[in-house]
DNA sequence: TCACGTTCATGACAGTTGTCATGGGTGACT
DNA sequence: AGTCACCCATGACAACTGTCATGAACGTGA
């Protein structure tokens, strides 16, 4: 619905043509090889395959098409993987409705388009501190699962399951690892 | 942005008129009281004031408005605090985009216009167990919060906010009390 | 008045979790 | 060949968490 919608707000601009959508991550691709925009509105949560993969995916077919990332949640971490991917631009929801065509139109004309406070605050955080394991075992403690269950999961013994949570605790300044998870998904860490 | 755009969107339909938007929820009675709309379109995730909270406002100062709740989750627990505020209608923002309209049609008809998987999910749950300070307690315990830091904000004994979080984690069928924590969440018990 | 549920508290116990020391295996870089 | 970082594991200890029994105070409704 709010991509329709979008779509509908941005048919009022005249030098503008939606030529495709879809509602899926890893149809974006095929619909961009089609359709061959100038450039493609990503939104990062989306069923299938998420914007960033799917944003690193179009970039490698299709180099010709400028990335914009329009998401929901503004974290610096998303900003960081996003420019990772390739993107040109990046925008929050709760921008006012004028940014998006007006971002659309400075990214079709070759420059960025970043919010200047989370570009700060992204360069602020860094880049994640936990290795590729920590950042498994810490994304297999989904809310409420069990150091077993975890072990359980990953073919792990639950003693190195507690010392790789208590490494991305010390990692992340927690105090839990219910801390450690929250802290590290508003970084993107996860 | 999401609102301009569905106001976008609704503004293709000859049968309708868009004659107010604000963005925040404890400015909704007013700007209703002022614009005297037939359907009132509410989020639920605003600023200010919650978009049910908004609503029962709304039903009490204006009661011939109808109200339509248009939300990101689809959560049972959503949907009847909805209907208790209430809304005539209630639809999900993945649902197809020409829904919004139709359901704003059969609201201003009179008709009520809820998801029945939604309205099985929420009669299948039935009401919280939880009393009050249970609740309470629980909402406090946000992710990563120490049982000392949740007596401290409470002025209550640790001894007494574990016996609370107990009572929960059972009632709830958890393991965890960060488990708890998500159920309770995602059935609208908090 | 009495039973009942809720709120708050204490204390004790078992289980889980977080920390630390330690060690072996692997691949990368110098 | 040596150093280093990472991966995996074990074991021990302290701290935290979840469970249970118990009890007092309070308000509500039969």
């Amino acid at each position: 619905m709010i991509r329709e919608a979008l779509a509908a707000l941005l048919s009022f601009e005249d030098d503008m043509e939606v030529v495709a959508q879809v509602g899926r991550g890893d149809e974006v691709a095929r619909a961009a090889l089609e359709a061959k925009p100038d450039v493609a509105l990503l939104d990062i949560e989306m069923p299938g395959m998420d914007g960033l993969t799917a944003a690193a995916e179009l970039r490698r077919l299709s180099p010709g098409t400028r990335i914009v990332i329009l998401t929901t949640f503004g974290r610096p971490g998303y900003l960081r993987r996003a420019m990772e991917s390739g993107a040109s631009g990046f925008i929050v929801k709760d921008s006012p409705a004028d940014k998006l065509a007006q971002t659309i139109r400075k990214v079709l004309d070759g420059q960025r388009v970043i919010d200047p406070d989370l570009a700060a605050a992204a360069l602020a955080e860094g880049t994640s501190p936990l290795t590729p394991r920590e950042r498994d075992v810490l994304a297999a403690a989904t809310e409420g699962a069990t150091i077993a269950e975890i072990a359980g999961k990953l073919y792990l013994s639950e003693g190195t399951v507690r010392n790789y949570l208590s490494a991305c605790i010390q990692k992340t300044g927690a105090r839990n690892r219910a801390e450690a998870l929250r802290i590290a998904r508003e970084r993107g860490w996860l």
